[in-house]
DNA sequence: TAGATTGTTAATCGATTAACAATC
DNA sequence: TAGATTGTTAATCGATTAACAATC
């Protein structure tokens, strides 16, 4: 609402991704009643300069000073808000396996703005227990759950076997953007946004770099 | 080695992004004796069909036939030998919290070619346990386990505020990639490959996707 | 003032998409 | 053969980087 001229550009995914940099950086930065330039920054990211610039820049509020650069604190809160750390969302996790306790349990998220209200799960000796203060529920009652408590993000880390199943009763119960964290791909209709989380991809990208750095070095 | 001439293109991230999902949806096709399409891949995907037929081009040996499309089965193993799937590298954890534990227990790393070890903490407690067959030893014992059996990968998931001393402690050990948790931004020398997996960056994009179809219906 | 840094326009680079001949 | 699909060259698109005037 606020901003709407500047939401109407499309935000491109680069810059969503580079955001949470600066703002770690920024929030390790000692002096929050100083100034931070671009170029300090970019060094410290191993970034292009006029790259970081140009970011600040676009979600910035009352711009850069010339010379002195960014109030540390002001550009702290204009991240925040831009990436919406300041309204919280809630939402559910389907599967509390492993992976899932692993995200109930982390403390973060409400930093970055979400909050995790409760986990659903078939395994019967699950239901009923709590983690942290988070009940554990069975999958059976979760679209009803969804639907009366208006929730609009779900997360999904059941095993791949179980995803796509689990996915479309969150479209059921209303759900308008899922996490998957299973290792497929979600079949989902326009108005469901799913943003996957896949392990295997990150991993491929280190491992490809590894062995391009090794190889960079036999040539010599 | 044995496609060396392939792998001296730079080999773009995106495209390493992108072959862990076609090859999800190949394992799961049915007929792995048949032959499967780019257009008919793209359009479960979603995604473009020339992307598809220069990727798989990219990476077949033998290259489709026109009319059918690729041999499923050899397409396969063409993908997984290109993303290394088919040489197990060894890695360590460090940090044995909720994450730690739950990649720990993950199955599926073997699959992408990657086998963990054991994992290092500095809790006193949990020294000495193991998760599966992984043992727990102490952190400070890392270094010089990581060098006697020549590990190359580092897995950091401590929390933020230790991950940059773990880091140095893997680059003294000879450690060559680091697969990085914790929400910081790591530094290392140049011969040390970096990839950073932050959960908060992708829920960022997840939630600011969602804002965006709200506002675009909002619109009419 | 001199100099570092901002904001912005223009140039470059790389990735995606379109077009089309070759072929099974 | 006719038609779908491949492989590849050319066109487009978008993001990054360079250049530079404005300014504190």
């Amino acid at each position: 609402m606020t901003n709407k001229a500047k939401s109407s550009y499309a935000i491109s995914k680069q810059l969503l991704q580079r955001l949470p940099l600066y703002l770690n950086y920024l929030r390790d930065f000692a002096d929050r009643e100083g100034y931070i330039s671009a170029p300090l920054i970019a060094n410290a990211m191993k970034l292009n300069e006029v790259q970081v610039r140009k970011d600040l820049a676009a979600v910035s509020s009352s711009g850069g000073k010339p010379k002195s650069g960014f109030a540390v604190g002001p550009l702290i809160r204009d991240i925040e808000k831009f990436l919406g750390y300041d309204n919280i969302d809630e939402a559910v996790i389907a599967g509390v396996g492993y992976l899932g306790r692993a995200l109930m349990h982390y403390k973060g998220f409400e930093e970055y703005g979400l909050k995790i209200l409760m986990g659903f799960e078939s395994n019967e000796e699950l239901i009923g227990t709590s983690i942290d203060d988070k009940q554990i529920l069975h999958v059976g009652k979760m679209v009803d759950m969804c639907r009366r408590l208006k929730i609009h993000i779900g997360i999904i880390t059941v095993p791949a076997g179980a995803a796509q199943e689990v996915c479309d009763q969150m479209v059921e119960a209303g759900i308008m953007a899922i996490w998957n964290f299973a290792p497929v791909h979600l079949t989902v209709p326009d108005h469901v946004v799913v943003q996957n989380m896949n392990i295997a991809t990150s991993l491929v990208i280190l491992t490809k770099r590894m062995a391009e750095k090794l190889a960079e070095k036999e040539d010599f």
